[in-house]
RNA sequence: GCGGGUGUGGCGGAAUGGCAGACGCGCAUGCCUUAGGAGCAUGUGUCCUAUGGACGUGGAGGUUCAAGUCCUCUCACCCGCACCA
């Protein structure tokens, strides 16, 4: 018998698929088209055990889709800009751009080693000036739309990697996504994306996502954290100025005992400037910008606040409060000052406490009646307004409501909207990114590149190392003639954010090497938007929410139809060793090279897929790994010996009969569970339909077998085991005796009355206790199913001196008998 | 604090409200073999007075003829956001 060689057939059948082409697709309005895509690799070194499952996970949806008839698009590329090559670089003293291309270059070999079926012609690149063009051509025509702006404010900087950062990329704990080291705040002069535009539209659209996870739109949810209220604005007291106010609860509005200013508020210079109030004001805001982003998520912080000798209006009576400096009030959100009701809000409260601020509440719960000086924390909940002139005795169900009209009616305030969504600043003060197309001219100011100009080419002779940075020190770049009026002029030396890369990548796939355009209007109305995307819940928010966002931009700019760009998201889980990530510091790394040398990629891709479903994490497992290799010799052997039998023709019996229907129930299950993306389930569906084979062969004599049914066996498992194992697939299929490529045959198809057993087991139970088992025909009708259950022996003993009550039978399935 | 998720044998994991533990790993016994890190067969939740029975899906209640699955409460762990007015 032909041994099962793993390495040498598959470096035969991944040279033919590449010489053949079979993976190469165009557009074709006769099929129905699948766009499958995995998230692009960053090409920071050898692919990982991570990398391995999503490109498994994706190279099934795209073969099982290609082999149901499909034109399946299924592209890769690699995101190449970014900071690890240029750290890389500077630490092992090589060009960025060799390190990157050398790494890309490794793995593009590993993924031609799994057997990936990559259109490999569509290969986007992001640091190649092909693409990168296109983002700086995007980035003005969102210039053009007003969607870029340049603005000095306070930033996240991160001082080991020397370059801002956006509020998305900066962790819950104050730490740079990338390197973990404490953010600092800085005030700097930075470009911005306007999101915030689509805060609406990317909330809004989120509802016909219906194939992404509940759990990543909760997160885009709260991260665009949208609240309902009312703007309030109260007069600063003696002057004509006004100082607006957000408020989620204007009801309680004349519960409001203080005002509250961001200590970063430009009004607060004023209100203090030359008063005894100064020197406290002062203090309170340094020891504000003291504490790191690190203290200020460890939870409960001693609020600290100054009083600035002003007082605020309050424009529903006239009261005059006093405004404070507190560092709880965030100048990024909102208006930058607060209206304080300490009776209804726990922070207001324990700020009322610590200074002494009177407490008066305005919502009255049901029952005992609250009193400010009495109550020991804030009430937040719902009752009748109090204290509150006209509204007094509203309910609070209704009271919002009434208040924002009488605010809009009296010219006092308004309904409004507020979004957590901050702008996305883009300007990263490195080398190795897109530069941004920007020239600022002494006389014109700020002048975007001329479009004729494109690309703005990243130089390669640059010192990594330049104090001010590499682009910066770059004369040559950095010196320019302004396009309008001609004087030299300087060239802004910031890189966009490599997120800004990967945010349209999968639009490129549709026509990689447009001239004309980013994407070519046809091509991407025919392939978008993705039908299927798969990567990690680590990108839940960044990636997911920035791509949502370019693509409606780039639908606003005519450049696609279609405004989401992922109609169904897969979001995967990590792959573990001893429970925990594999990780190089850890010492815990399965390289998917030690494992394709050893038992193959067709062994790899399987137990990767077998070991637990998709999105959960996963547990590396030598030993399943090796049981995995061995299930594949059994196919292997199986169908070898199928092979290898001389043909009898057919042989109708009792077991034909039984290995014909597991045949339909496998290929039933394998379909419904590929559908829905139960790759382990499936797996050991086919795994069920390979030991029946086998048990076939055990009871029946050689003589005697039915060859036309085995033949039929076989070619039923090699199809459906080739989106997972297509190597072995392929080989065997060939030796089945069809010259074509089993990828490009048809998905099989079950016969429903075939795959339906004749004997089903019946169980019988005695209230709700499983008493015994009868095999009986499919379909027995309820009188007779009844009749044999009070029959059977193991029934009868549990029915002894009791009486009937009532008798359930569920066709085909159960009895049950309910006795007292 | 708010939001989301997970909890089933020694392990990974299966179960449209209808036989809990499919499939695989591991382990045990046996067969075959010069040999086995090969192959094959059988067994493998716990307990008991064992051809039978009781118990069993983090815990406590409930609904139901029937609950891993539905409802209420609760515990543990994981993830996201977090002084957002």
């Amino acid at each position: 018998m032909k041994a099962y060689e793993p390495q040498r057939i598959e470096s035969k059948w991944q040279e033919k698929w590449q010489s053949d082409g079979l993976y190469a697709v165009s557009e074709d309005d006769s099929r129905p088209k699948r766009y499958i895509l995995e998230m692009f690799p960053y090409p920071s070194g050898d692919l990982h055990m991570g990398y391995v499952r999503n490109y498994s996970i994706g190279d099934v949806i795209a073969r099982y889709y290609s082999m149901r008839g499909f034109n399946v698009l299924h592209p890769i590329g690699w995101d190449a800009f970014g900071l690890p090559a240029e750290n890389a670089a500077i630490k092992n003293n090589v060009h960025p751009k060799d390190w990157t291309y050398e790494n890309i270059a490794r793995q593009q070999v590993q993924m031609a080693r799994l057997g990936l079926s990559y259109d490999w012609d569509r290969t986007v690149i992001t640091c190649s000036p092909d693409y990168y063009r296109w983002g700086q051509w995007l980035f003005l025509k969102f210039y053009e739309k007003g969607l870029v702006y340049r603005d000095e404010s306070g930033v996240n900087w991160c001082p080991s990697c020397q370059t801002v950062l956006a509020n998305e990329q900066v962790l819950g704990d104050g730490e740079c996504w990338r390197c973990s080291t404490h953010v600092e705040q800085r005030r700097l002069a930075q470009w911005y994306f306007k999101i915030t535009d689509y805060a609406q539209e990317l909330l809004d659209d989120l509802e016909e996502l219906d194939g992404w996870p509940d759990r990543v739109k909760t997160m885009q949810k709260n991260w665009i954290g949208k609240s309902h209220g009312a703007e309030v604005k109260f007069t600063l007291a003696d002057t004509t100025k006004t100082i607006t106010v957000f408020t989620t609860r204007p009801d309680t509005l004349f519960g409001a005992t203080f005002f509250l200013l961001a200590p970063e508020h430009p009004l607060v210079d004023e209100l203090v400037a030359g008063t005894n109030y100064r020197e406290e004001v002062e203090r309170v805001r340094q020891q504000v910008a003291g504490r790191t982003m690190v203290e200020r998520a460890a939870g409960e912080l001693e609020k600290e606040g100054a009083f600035t000798g002003k007082f605020a209006v309050n424009p529903v009576n006239g009261e005059k409060i006093p405004i404070w400096v507190s560092d709880y009030v965030l100048m990024e959100y909102g208006t930058g000052a607060v209206m304080a009701v300490p009776a209804h809000d726990q922070r207001d409260f324990e700020f009322a406490r610590k200074y002494n601020i009177p407490i008066r509440p305005v919502i009255q719960p049901e029952g005992a009646p609250l009193d400010g000086a009495e109550m020991t924390e804030a009430f937040t909940g719902t009752g009748d307004m109090a204290s509150s002139g006209v509204f007094d005795g509203q309910n609070s169900a209704t009271s919002i409501a009434a208040v924002t009209e009488w605010l809009a009616a009296s010219g006092k305030g308004e309904s409004a909207i507020n979004f957590r969504l901050r702008d996305w600043l883009i300007s990263r003060q490195r080398y190795w990114g897109n530069p941004i197309p920007m020239i600022y001219c002494d006389i014109c100011g700020i002048v975007p590149v001329p479009e004729s100009d494109l690309p703005v080419v990243l130089p390669d002779d640059v010192d990594l190392n330049a104090e001010g940075g590499s682009l910066a020190n770059h004369e040559e770049f950095s010196n320019v003639i302004c396009p309008e009026c001609g004087v030299p002029a300087t060239r802004e030396t910031d890189t966009m954010d490599t997120f800004t890369c990967s945010s349209w990548y999968f639009a490129r796939y549709c026509s990689p090497s447009d001239d004309d355009l980013p994407v070519n209007r046809a091509a991407g109305d025919y392939w978008m938007p993705v039908d299927q995307y798969i990567g990690g819940i680590e990108h839940a928010i960044l990636h997911l929410l920035y791509a949502r966002f370019f693509t409606k931009v780039m639908r606003d700019l005519g450049l696609l139809e279609c405004g989401e760009p992922f109609k169904n998201l897969l979001t995967q889980g990590m792959v573990k060793l001893e429970g925990s990530a594999m990780s190089k510091s850890r010492g815990n790394i399965v390289s998917p090279d030690e494992i394709i040398a050893k038992y193959g990629a067709d062994t790899a891709r399987l137990f990767i897929l077998f070991a637990a479903p998709p999105e959960k994490d996963l547990e590396w497992s030598h030993e399943g790994a090796e049981g995995i290799f061995r299930f594949l010799s059994r196919v292997w052997r199986l169908t070898q010996t199928i092979i290898d039998s001389p043909d009898l023709g057919p042989h109708g019996g009792g077991q034909e009969k039984e290995l014909t229907q597991l045949m339909h129930a496998a290929i039933k299950k394998v379909t419904a569970d590929v559908e829905r993306f139960n790759f382990n389930t499936a797996i050991s569906a086919i795994m069920e339909l390979v030991n029946a084979a086998y048990r076939y062969l055990d009871n029946v004599s050689e003589s005697e077998r039915d060859t036309t049914l085995l033949k039929q066996v076989a070619e039923v498992t090699v199809t459906l085991i080739a989106p997972f194992a297509p190597h072995m697939a392929e080989e065997l299929w060939a030796d089945l005796g069809h010259p074509a490529s089993v990828h490009r045959h048809s998905w099989p198809e079950y016969d429903p009355k075939l795959a339906a057993v004749d004997q089903v087991t019946l169980v019988m139970q005695v209230n709700g206790k499983v008493r015994d088992r009868i095999s009986v025909e499919r379909g027995l009708p309820r009188e007779a199913v009844e009749k044999l259950a009070l029959r059977t022996d193991n029934v009868k003993r549990f029915l002894e001196d009791k009486e009937i009550v009532k008798v359930i039978i569920v066709p085909d399935k159960l009895v049950n008998i309910v006795v007292r």
